[in-house]
RNA sequence: GCGGGAGUAGCCGAGCUAGGUCAAAGGCGCUAGACUCAAGAUCUAGUCCUAUAGGGGUCCGAGGGUUCGAAUCCCUCCUCCCGCACCA
């Protein structure tokens, strides 16, 4: 007999082969079903696949068989987000050309992808360092430009030496560079930007529309957003310069007692012109910046200038200090000491005076303050507002400042523009030219793409491209005179803004996409990716969509319908990485267990969103989990084609075929909410309660339609999580179309069966208790007896139910008062019947309270205890019975006597 | 500091968005039994305390509260994890 591990690798094999031929996963052209556009974050092909992109595929694959089989017209493709450095890296290392490198690396990505049997239509590929897909980036750069969103500054900016290029903020993590982790330095260069403050407001408020995204992401981006409202209020010196600054309390401007600004500040700059105390300082600030965040010291420096508080006059002395941010703002603050803890703290090192203005309500001394009061309250010490609440007061300060000219509203942002120049080779070249004549000149649509050169030598210092001649020279396309490319390349954050839109039509040559496509397609319904996108990725994509939108190129307003973000893979409760060297290798492991038992266990592990710690136990548990599932189907005959005559069919054969029913509604219902391994859990269950069936029931020709009908529910819903299998067992029981065709197991109602279930509960229960009474007397029982309650129980029963489903509360009163007439020699058992409805009253709603069944029931069951404790059970009334453990008998509940 | 999430039996982990059927699913570990020459695997039962009849007691981070009734709702506190971090 061949080994199960050999069974899985030929299944693999030979099903891969046949759903490609069959052309299953490419949607299904010009028909009615329902769209479905499943997605996971592409990747950047390293050339290794590693746990969390087999966790990411295993979910999403999933998912998009399991839609498949419920009749949607399903999505799923894949691509490279092919450009970047690490490429450069890797090709000067292995001394070969990025591209090559590149194309060597989707290469081996693509068939670990499909030795894990993955569902993609392979036919809408796309790569990012292909010149088709790279051509529209450049002309979404042209666009971007006409619309006045792509704009070139010089600005400082952040620096990465390590990687030799700048970063966007958001490629900057607590000072670091998000992909090397080494210090970011500030640099002043000329750069392009996209202008994504425009739609700063956009993106905040359209986050609320995204009811199906973790909160946490939309908390993250809303923070990074940073939306304040304030107003600009201008201040003037003593020497009558003006300093602009912005405040979200202008309600505390009578508290204001000194102004400090930024040390880039350009007031600053020129004071350390001729103050050599003063550059020294800010030399000082602008190092620390940059290499010491975590210094919290208020370091300041006094100016020597004056400025006037535009509400009363006041002569407020002005710092330098390096806590004040020359990117937000203005780069110059009012400090009110009283109200803000950072100018509370500087005042008390420079002894500045803390005047407060707005006092808690209801508070009276409100002076000598050992740290900053920042909430609302009453405003005192403030002429003609004192008395006043703050919210109003900040009304009418501004108010009255905006009429004299003083301050404006305005809102400010965290957000800065995005910052989409790179210093490097491996990317999409930015459709500039530079002509000594015409200055920046865009490259006509017309001439895109600007090729990236790929017969380069890569290992220089510095931008390769600055070298290569027959790239750099080129002509002005406006005098046609001498000119010079743009070396820069573009963010490859860029790339994949768009590449979800690309996939609903990758082969159209006459814009970046179909725009019916797009209407077919789009929005993607389920994006499957890592939280580490959260911000960058998620942001820059829903700001391109805004864009295209504005074109007039699409109707969206979010490309993401629903977000699911992944959690990490564990080992030993650590993050899985290459520097630590705990990685599992996805390869060996399918090796090892094949694909189908490596989807199984990383599924069932934990849900999507958790972290999954990866265990060598779980994963053999799961291969012979599934070795047992392909022996059962190897030892059974299987006639699950013909129908089942539920005549001929005992209590325990309806209640497996209404299981049968109900698990496959349960199961997709798991599936839809992501709840996978809960799923698995259920599918494992029911497999089991199959086999007991099978080895503990009566062999009757319904027995074994029944167990092969179950069967083939249990393989069908294991197509999505270990497909092969699924599908080479389904042949095996004799059918011919594929899962795919067949679709997910539909329940019939007609064959829900609930007195067969309570049939199954009653001797679940029964059998629970025996077992009990038999572990506490440690009695070996020749003979036992199970005692139906008496008659009037099951009528008390029922009143009682009726009588709690009425009442607000239960009412130990109001149930014995209508109870004790109609069973008037009962008061005693009824009193402690009530107690105990009163106390628990679910304990009694759900008892079955029908005795005729619960008589014929127990006759059923009796056989089946008999067997399960082989002695002789012998099932009675309580009416004939002399014995106070057959008193005690209840509905649902009855008494059990071991002799 | 701000924000988000979480604290459940030896461990992992459901349940807690609709309070009662929760001593609290499932898994792992452990104990006993069956099987076996034996081990492993598998199957069965047990695994808070107590009890030779299905019962009782205590329990879901700590402490209060609401309720006839709380792991589930409210308040306070403690602890852990994650994200942002001097954003005026």
């Amino acid at each position: 007999m061949k080994s199960f591990l050999e069974t899985l690798k030929n299944a693999e094999e030979k099903w891969r082969e046949r759903w490609r031929e069959s052309g299953i996963f490419k949607p299904d052209e010009g028909s009615d079903k329902p769209k479905y556009y499943l997605l996971e974050m592409y990747p950047y092909p390293s050339g290794t696949l590693h746990m969390g992109h087999m966790r990411n595929y295993s979910i999403g694959d999933s998912i998009a068989r399991f839609k498949r089989m419920k009749g949607y017209d399903v999505l799923y493709p894949m691509g490279w987000d092919s450009f970047g450095l690490p490429t450069e890296n890797a090709a000067i290392e292995n001394d070969i050309s990025p591209e090559k490198w590149t194309e060597r690396c989707i290469e081996d990505m693509k068939e670990q992808m499909d030795s894990l049997g993955l569902s993609y239509d392979w036919d809408r590929e796309v790569a990012s360092h292909w010149k088709g897909y790279y051509k529209w980036d450049q002309w979404f750069f042209l666009k971007f430009l006409e619309r006045d969103l792509a704009y070139k500054k010089e600005a400082e900016v952040n620096y990465c030496s390590e990687c030799e290029t700048v970063l966007a903020n958001e490629q900057v993590e607590g000072g670091r560079c998000w992909r090397c982790d080494s210090l970011v330095e500030k640099k002043d260069l000329d750069q392009w930007f996209f202008n994504i403050t425009e739609y700063a407001d956009e993106l905040l408020e359209d986050l609320e529309e995204l009811e199906d995204w973790p909160e946490k992401v939309k908390k993250m981006q809303q923070d990074w957003i940073g939306r304040s409202e304030g107003a600009e209020v201008l201040f003037e010196t003593t020497d009558g310069e003006e300093i602009p600054v912005f405040t979200t309390r202008p309600d505390t401007l009578y508290g204001c007692t000194f102004m400090v600004l930024a040390p880039e500040h350009e007031i600053s700059e020129e004071l350390a012109e001729g103050n050599d105390e003063i550059e020294e300082f800010i030399e000082r600030a602008k190092r620390l910046k940059a290499s010491v965040r975590e210094q919290k010291g208020k370091e300041g420096i006094f100016t020597g200038k004056y400025g006037v508080n535009p509400v009363n006059g006041e002569k407020i002395p002005i710092y330098i200090a390096d806590f004040v941010l020359e990117t937000y703002g203005t780069g110059a603050i009012m400090a009110v000491p009283a109200h803000d803890q950072r100018d509370f703290e500087f005042a008390r090192e420079h002894d500045i005076p803390i005047v407060p203005v707005i006092k808690p309500e209801g508070e009276e001394d409100f002076e000598d303050l050992d740290e900053a009061y920042e909430d609302e309250g009453v405003l005192i010490n403030s002429e003609d507002y004192n008395g006043m609440d703050s919210e109003k007061a900040w009304e009418e300060i501004t108010s009255a400042l905006e009429e004299e000219g003083k301050a404006t509203r305005e809102i400010n942002y965290r957000l800065r523009d995005w910052l989409i120049s790179r210093q490097r080779y491996w990317g999409c070249p930015i459709p500039v030219v530079y002509c000594d004549e015409c200055g920046t000149v865009p490259v006509p649509e017309d001439e895109l793409p600007v090729e990236l050169p790929t017969d380069i030598d890569v290992d220089v210092a510095g931008n390769p491209l600055k070298n290569d001649e027959s790239f750099l020279k080129t002509e002005c396309p406006e005098c046609g005179g001498e000119a010079e490319r743009e070396t820069d390349t573009m963010d490859t954050f860029i790339d994949s803004s768009w590449y979800y839109l690309r996939y609903c039509s990758p082969d159209f040559e006459e814009a970046p996409f179909d725009e019916g496509d797009l209407e077919k397609w789009m929005p993607v319904d389920q994006y499957i990716g890592g939280i580490e996108h959260a911000i960058l990725h998620l942001m820059y994509s829903r700001f391109f969509v805004k864009v295209l939108r504005d074109m007039g190129m699409c109707e969206m307003e979010e490309p993401f319908e629903r977000l699911l973000t992944q959690g990490m893979v564990l080992l030993d409760g650590e993050k899985m990485s290459k520097s630590k060297g705990n990685v599992v290798d996805p390869g060996n492991m399918i090796e090892k267990y094949g694909a189908d038992t490596s989807r199984y266990f990383i599924l069932s592990a934990a849900d999507p969103r958790r972290e999954v710690e990866w265990s060598d136990e779980g994963i053999e548990s799961k291969f012979e989990f599934l070795r047992k599932v392909w022996q059962t189907v190897e030892e059974s005959d299987f006639d699950g084609n013909e129908d089942i005559d539920l005549e001929n069919c005992n209590l325990r054969d309806r209640y497996i075929v209404s299981r049968t029913q109900r698990v496959a509604d349960e199961v997709a219902e798991d599936i839809e909410n992501f709840r996978i391994s809960d799923g698995l859990k259920k599918m494992e269950h029911f497999f089991d309660e199959l086999l007991k069936y099978r080895d503990e029931s009566e062999e009757t020709p319904e027995r074994s339609k029944i167990f092969s009908k179950g069967l083939e529910t249990y393989v069908r819903m294991l197509y999505p999580f270990s497909p092969h299998l699924s599908e080479e067992i389904w042949h095996q029981l004799g059918n011919d179309e594929l899962i795919n065709e067949v679709g997910w197991p539909e329940s019939e109602d007609a064959l829900i069966d609930e007195r067969a279930e309570r049939g199954e509960e009653l001797y679940q229960k029964l059998r629970d208790d025996i077992i009990h009474i038999k572990n506490i007397t440690e009695k070996e029982p020749g003979h036992i007896r199970v005692i139906v309650a008496e008659k009037w129980k099951f009528k008390a029963f029922e009143l009682i139910q009726e009588k709690l489903n009425e009442m607000e509360k239960p009412d130990m009163g109001a149930i014995m008062g209508d109870l004790g007439g109609e069973f008037p020699d009962k008061k005693r058992e009824l009193s402690e019947i009530a107690q105990k409805a009163v106390k628990n009253p679910g304990k009694i709603l759900d008892r079955d309270v029908d005795h005729e069944f619960e008589t014929t029931t127990l006759d059923q069951i009796k056989a089946r205890l008999e067997r399960e404790f082989e002695t002789e059970i012998e099932i009675m009334k309580a009416e004939d019975v002399e014995d106070e453990k057959a008193d005690r008998a209840e509905p649902g509940k009855p008494g059990i006597i071991l002799d």
